[in-house]
DNA sequence: TCCATAGGGTACGACTCGTACCCTATAACG
DNA sequence: CGTTATAGGGTACGAGTCGTACCCTATGGA
């Protein structure tokens, strides 16, 4: 039975298969190698023969986790846009995939080229075109002024946020430090480039 | 010849001041408990009967490292004593230091405890007091609303940078990037508090 | 039909961590 | 001034991991 010997794609997809269970079970400290490739049913060459390392295999896995979509929230007001943006992302960041990311992130930080892996991944760039879109939108509301769609504006409420998880180990952030956030930081900074 | 053997607070200190040694020439994952042992000419049971795991280890030896006294800019405007804080901390952060506080912030991210120890030991409390400070005197200069001085203004900065480091795999962040910070998120923000 | 290629099985070297055991210098204490 | 509990030192070990090497064989294309 199963005399069949799987090759190229099809193997690949296996491994990748594997690879996602583990990251989704054990995190990326326990995705090992020898267990994905007991998990995909191959050994170590096969997996060795695709991805030169431990972090390259655990990135290309990662994609399999990540399937949600990029929210996209249009609630009407830049607050509650930029609110629900934050939710969103804090119920992600602090979900075990979160986890995963930011262990993946960890391994990548040495390595330029992973590094530039897991950004595509994690859809770093249309996370930007999607606070921008917000801004654009509240201007044209004469919410915002025009000089507070910009670059640096756009992604200050998330490095904030990614900071505020590094600095506490603690994966979930509380929704009033969102809150904060939002009124403390991302609205103030939106006016003071009236 | 050394038929000394040294106990108590002496040995600590001198498997303190090796795992230093190894923190600066090796980075924490150069930091072997072996070859700290063998540095301090000991064995691994003084350092385990010590400090119950590598991070802990870690995070005490990395205070032999970082003795730089917190810098506190009075440039005399606000702008200027921001960007000059931007600039210290992106020295220490992009010199060989900042990649063991890196390493040492990613073990200890699960946790909780170690990670109180590295905020400690980083002084990220007197950070906050010396950005308050600063946002105080230009608020007695008139440079800056009262409403200016609050804490997450004077985290936000530090938070932005912080979060570049984890964009770039990049140790460096270029001087650009810190006006731009100051000029396109510090300051608006200051003053959208208005 | 034949053969280069890619899988599979398996073992291995090298390196870590953390633990266990046994012996001995040291300092406190009777 | 002995005696003894404690902490150091030496050493070895189990367990886990990565990445590599070797050898055999199924597979699909020439």
């Amino acid at each position: 039975m199963s005399g069949r010997r799987r090759r190229g794609e099809e193997l690949e997809q296996a491994i990748l298969r594997a690879a996602a269970e583990e990251l989704r079970e054990s995190g990326y400290a326990g995705m090992t190698m020898d267990r994905v490739a007991a998990r995909a049913g191959t050994n170590k060459n096969a997996i060795y023969r695709r991805w030169p390392h431990r972090a390259a295999l655990g990135i290309a896995a990662y994609r399999q986790l990540s399937d949600a979509a990029m929210p996209n929230p249009d609630t009407g007001s830049l607050r509650g846009d930029a609110l629900e943006m934050l939710r969103q992302i804090n119920a992600t960041w602090s979900s075990p995939h979160g986890a995963v990311l930011r262990d993946l992130l960890a391994a990548a930080a040495d390595e330029p080229e992973l590094l530039a892996l897991m950004r595509e991944r994690s859809g770093a760039a249309s996370m930007d075109r999607v606070w921008i879109g917000m801004l654009e939108r509240a201007a044209a509301r004469g919410e915002a002024p025009a000089a507070a769609v910009h670059h640096r504006v756009a992604t200050t409420p998330v490095m904030v946020l990614r900071a505020e998880y590094a600095v506490r180990g603690n994966p979930s952030v509380p929704d009033e430090v969102l809150v904060e956030i939002v009124d403390e930081v991302f609205l103030p900074l939106v006016r003071g480039r009236g």
